[in-house]
DNA sequence: CAAAAAAATGGGAGTTATCTCAATATTTGT
DNA sequence: ACAAATATTGAGATAACTCCCATTTTTTTG
């Protein structure tokens, strides 16, 4: 008995070369949030998959291949699912405490893909910028609203990224309970000297988190060989 | 011809076991600053120290043995340096602005240091911990002193470190300049809700930042074999 | 200065990894 | 059902690493 991943539960009618490559995908983000980018092995990588080690080098040229295609995909399948959850939303500091708040829910309650995320910080700087290119939007739209008065650079970006990922890291540490995207939301805009009153009722009205799409089925059964 | 990193040095009239345990650590700093603590690897290091692999087991138990010490020199080095340069300081904020401006004033002129310390963030989060201890002092006495009404929790003081530790690692890859402490001391303030005129003013004041003491002398001639 | 103590050496056994490739198994198209 | 196309396999060449230890070199001491 096995269990399938995201990855492979989403290509289980894909022709067989797509369902490998999504076990090894699925095994990778296991190995990943375990033991970290540079402990992670590709023999480890194959064994978790249960192919011999050789498939994996069909699949993929080698470990930093796998890594920045499995960070690429969690980025984008987050940021998208954030983005089309927050579709009606017009007020630019709404926008930015409902996508910290569920990004940190979402993540934490798929602690792999979370711990992922928080390694692939210093391991794959573009997942990174990505989410910061992201968020700047939502904010650029605060200045142009009058909202934010505080100039929006890059170290400032930085400084929030940050900010967010520490609260995910305390979450998945257990360090923190679910209250941390509100807190860290409500951090974030004294930073940038909105009125707390403003910042509280942002970080703490009642949202509806979407249940983000993650296509995750119970088991499948395998015979061994 | 080679150069004798700041423990060597420090070292340098002590017994023959005492120089070579320095050198190890020297090139420990070396090799975990550019490669990481995963990546490195204990032949590295004893070859950047110019010693047989065997000469290592004789100093360190293993590589964790070493980076532990390293670390916690730095640390403990770098925190009681600060520490006496405040001996007068009685403002909590004051002291935290010092504190953080001078830390990351520091680190960022001894990259090497300022890179064991931001990948010493995952791989040894005693360290981590440890520099929380420190800052904490400086706050609750804000909260003491009525400069500071928000409740100083675990939440709040790791939220306030990962920011200065992700201003001091802009500062490393030289995405932000010398300015770097005093942005980030700001944001930190305006989060707490100090009224930002005195926020501004603790964090752009002039200071004589020390030169904090790091014993680092040119180079020593050495013939090679 | 010679003997004793301390430190350093480097070869080697054992382990784990990466990546390739000829052989084998599976899937697909007709 | 059969051949061609695709995909998988696992042994093996190569390389790097960890840690040990018998030997050699250096330092200390009487």
């Amino acid at each position: 008995m096995m269990t399938s991943g995201p990855f492979a539960v989403e290509a289980r009618h894909q022709n067989k070369s797509a369902r490998t490559r999504a076990r090894l995908m699925d095994a990778a983000v296991e190995v990943f949030a375990r033991d970290g980018f540079e402990a992670a092995s590709v023999n480890e990588i194959a064994r978790m998959a249960e192919v011999a080690n050789g498939t994996f080098y069909v699949h993929f040229k080698d470990k930093d291949a796998i890594a920045a295609n499995v960070a690429a995909r969690i980025a984008t399948d987050i940021a998208d699912q954030i983005d089309r959850a927050m579709e009606g939303m017009d007020d630019a500091l709404d926008r930015f405490g409902f996508a910290t708040r569920q990004f940190i829910a979402f993540a934490s309650s798929q602690p792999q893909w979370g711990w992922v995320i928080i390694r692939a910080a210093s391991f794959l700087p573009e997942m990174h910028r990505q989410m910061e290119t992201h968020m700047c939007a939502d904010l650029e739209m605060g200045c142009r609203q009058g909202q934010i008065s505080a100039e929006i650079d890059a170290f400032l970006v930085d400084t929030i990224t940050s900010m967010v990922f520490a609260a995910l890291a305390a979450r998945l540490r257990g360090d923190a309970g679910p209250e941390a995207g509100s807190r860290v939301t409500e951090l974030v805009l004294n930073m940038l000297n909105i009125p707390p009153q403003r910042a509280h009722e942002v970080a703490w009205q009642d949202i509806t988190l979407k249940d983000l799409h993650l296509p995750t089925q119970p088991k499948t059964e395998r015979l061994a060989h």
